[in-house]
DNA sequence: ATACATTTGTACGCCTGCGTACATTTATAT
DNA sequence: ATATAAATGTACGCAGGCGTACAAATGTAT
């Protein structure tokens, strides 16, 4: 085997629904956008979950049963391999939806999907989702229009595993789910962090170290902090704020 | 400067139209499968065009005035980078459409993209586009479908350029490229290729003879021969089955 | 035919990250 | 309190690829 230890992910098929939780603010910021008209056809129809810390949503090769507008917490998108390693290709929090290709008439996924941080989303069935869409217009251009940035991220991910350091990554990363999560602490470990990385978990302690002496976070077992934003985004390479720039004009572009 | 040479890349805008040689067999493959009542809306307003080798048709930060439907030859999507790296993260051919961000109402491209052989296209200017869209909502379905198995690539993409070591990504360039032109042999400089994998010229002179060795290709200043897919496919990472698998199935998937 | 530009071959030192292995620290369960 | 599991620190040799530089080969223009 390749790697230290094998991921411990929840492999549970479906998240537990928490109606009492459900009440007040909607934290999805595609949900959040929809008229009247459209959300109050679509409310119903979904159920409010807890996503809990690496659960797992999608299987590569798996039918989508399920779509989720996440809340709060975010989700990774990771290729897998034979040999048990994975990289992530793509990663969304508050601003997304997970499922993408049943928008487009595709049954299967392409990645494994895993939950990071606790969260909480909504849950369509897909059938009902898709049921729905034809009355939704304006869901279906913001969910289009999310797989298009989203797919922007992927590129630019790509260009970057190619381009860049451990440590330069690492920090990229970390920006990316600051961003997307609530607080200033996040529930990592380095093993995990190897693996949206793609690299050794050897590695990711070497890089972890550097960031830390330069002041950028704090850690220790299973919890990344982060203490200086500014270090931090010194220490990433450019393709966080290439993602963040492409992501804002393009915003300002579809009015 | 990082590279051995600066790219020779066309920069004139528009490529010139060509009446005469349109007549005839529609080679793009979402153009053909639209019903006669999309295509006849869309035909006149459609300019037939020869993509010259290397011929910049978008570049990242650029309004985007003309999307293309090849018909013939390639074209490459690359990230580009202050210092003058560019990794290649999607490719198509026949099978696709130059110009998606514009159908989900962004208007300027994030990448560059660059013909790859010579070849033709169907160029259609944006706003008639645009307008056309609502008329012919096959044409439409079969954009956003592309669109994501495009993003599909280059999360592929993404992590090969993690994991594959030169060699492996060459094959895989090599075999990408092949499905996509019609001859076996393919105008190419190594130079153009580093700029295609994200890597060192001298890399790709190493890569590029380990596959001649190997007996799967036969190259010679600026053109490359396939000579024996089978062994350049051995020659290969899984990433280039893996991606036409997924297409496949997602193809069948969508009826 | 000769000069020039382009393309390719090759070399050198260097650094990053890999695979692997084992020790150490920290949390959790009994 | 003690055992067990999980997470982290660290080390070693090795391979691939980088940046750089220059020479050789091969087209193209005058």
């Amino acid at each position: 085997m390749a790697r230290d230890t094998a991921p411990r992910l929840l492999r549970q098929f479906k998240p537990s629904p928490d109606i009492a939780a459900s009440d007040g603010k909607v934290g999805n910021l595609i949900l959040r956008s929809l008229p009247r008209k459209e959300s109050s056809l679509l409310f119903p129809e979904m159920e409010f979950v807890r996503l809990m810390l690496h659960q797992v949503l999608h299987e590569p090769g798996e039918v989508i049963r399920s779509g989720y507008f996440l809340n709060s917490g975010l989700g990774s998108l990771l290729t897998t391999h034979p040999d048990g390693k994975t990289v992530e290709v793509g990663l969304t929090g508050n601003e997304g939806f997970i499922g993408l290709p049943v928008i487009f008439g595709f049954k299967t996924s392409a990645l494994r999907v895993v939950t990071q941080g606790d969260g909480t989303a909504y849950r369509v069935e897909i059938g009902t989702l898709l049921r729905m869409l034809p009355r939704c217009p304006e869901l279906e251009r913001q969910l289009q229009r999310f797989s298009m940035l989203l797919g922007m991220q992927s590129t630019q991910l790509a260009a970057c595993n190619r381009l860049h350091d451990v440590t330069e990554r690492l920090a990229r990363w970390l920006l990316m789910s600051h961003d997307r999560i609530g607080g200033t602490v996040l529930p990592l470990t380095q093993e995990f962090l190897a693996q949206m990385l793609g690299s050794r978990r050897a590695s990711v302690t070497g890089a972890a170290g550097i960031l830390q002496r330069a002041g950028a976070i704090e850690y220790s077992r299973g919890s990344v902090g982060i203490v200086n934003r500014e270090k931090l985004e010194e220490s990433s390479c450019d393709c966080y704020v290439a993602i963040e720039r492409q992501k804002k004009r393009w915003l300002v572009e579809a009015n």
